[in-house]
DNA sequence: ATCAAACTAGACGGATCCGTCTAAGATTGC
DNA sequence: GCAATCTTAGACGGATCCGTCTAGTTTGAT
């Protein structure tokens, strides 16, 4: 062996935790969170039980750290492609594509936050994650819009994108998720006339 | 008592297999599938195990079985508040406040068919339900907008209405279905102008 | 009256689940 | 060198899960 052994190995192990966390997040996000058993986490981790009830305190808590990376992981995904000399459709468009590429490469299985409030109806702590979330996802778009938008807009955009999510989940095709990013970028563009201010007579 | 017994009890007690169902939909639908256990539903169905399993020949036809009654649910409940006469954007209207209106009863808890997806990612006959309800409901939006309209819109309101069933998951708040409403009727009244034939230059 | 189908209550097996624990070894910082 | 931390493999308990089975009762049609 060579005496001069790399100080810093040029390949090393994450950490368990971090294995912990790259695993838990590929199963519970492929394979849905109840559905994926601690065992098979720490298994495919390679790291002991011991070890894993060491970093996370419990299933709930390894959830939780899943969804806190999952939303660190879409805004770095939508800030990557972001471009923001561009225009507001142009923006919004890229934001988009992010979700219909993922659909294209068969590696999108849903919101994770959509899925992780199916199958945890009534928890609290994930209810709130979600809200957390929606908000930033909102700023998002209300920052691709140049920051001075209406509300409404950023909240018909918001739907959109949702719906584009779901639609994509089920069908497993990006053709849904392009027809939202077209209206998308038409309502960013102004193409559609806001409905103005009075209520319809009606109400 | 009297001699004139009725030749038809006036409260009969639904079969087993009805109650079966019914007990089905509503712990599947409001805890979600896995989280429910078939000694649950028994119990609360006042159901023998034996006659559960004569009925059904596994917890997955039961769930089968709970989503073919959910769609046949959702045509008669959009069916029902829709009249051919109105406007087309009137019918799309209703169609979406069937959906405000449970949301806002607390009775709404997601489409039960993109939880089945969720909770059952891999499971092919559940996937062929959905396919058939996504169907369904392209179908029966195709109706409200006169029959003869562009595939592109009934796409474009159909994703929007998953877009409100999702955000309206999440949120348990009926604003953004509002939203969505709003928009899918501008669509369907023709505010919108539809982007022309001709493909985007780059493309 | 008879026979088959539907139904009852509940035990049971085998699997899986989450979380705790033991008993030991490796790593790290001081 | 030593103590605290991190790590290992795996047994274990208690719970829950799905589905089968037994054994007996009710129901309904003929």
């Amino acid at each position: 062996m060579d005496i001069d052994s790399p100080v810093e190995p040029p390949v090393t192990r994450p950490t368990s935790r971090q294995r912990l966390l790259d695993t838990a997040a590929r199963l519970f996000y492929t394979r849905g969170i109840n559905s994926t058993g601690i065992d098979v986490v720490i298994a495919e981790a390679g790291v002991a039980k011991g070890s894993m009830y060491h970093h996370f305190a419990s299933k709930q808590a390894l959830v939780i750290a899943y969804l806190q990376a999952q939303k660190i992981g879409w805004q770095s995904s939508v800030e990557a492609v972001d471009q923001p000399t561009s225009s507001a459709v142009e923006r919004i468009e890229a934001m988009f594509a992010v979700l219909a590429e993922a659909v294209d490469h068969g590696t999108f299985h849903g919101c994770p936050f959509t899925n992780a409030a199916i199958e945890r109806p009534d928890d609290p702590e994930i209810r709130e994650l979600i809200a957390a979330y929606r908000c930033t996802v909102g700023d998002h778009i209300s920052v691709l819009l140049g920051g001075h938008s209406s509300p409404n807009l950023v909240a018909r955009i918001l739907v959109l994108y949702d719906g584009a999510t779901t639609t994509a989940k089920l069908t497993r095709n990006s053709r849904e998720v392009r027809i939202a990013s077209q209206l998308a970028q038409q309502l960013a563009g102004g193409t559609f006339t806001e409905p103005v201010g009075a209520a319809p007579p009606g109400a």
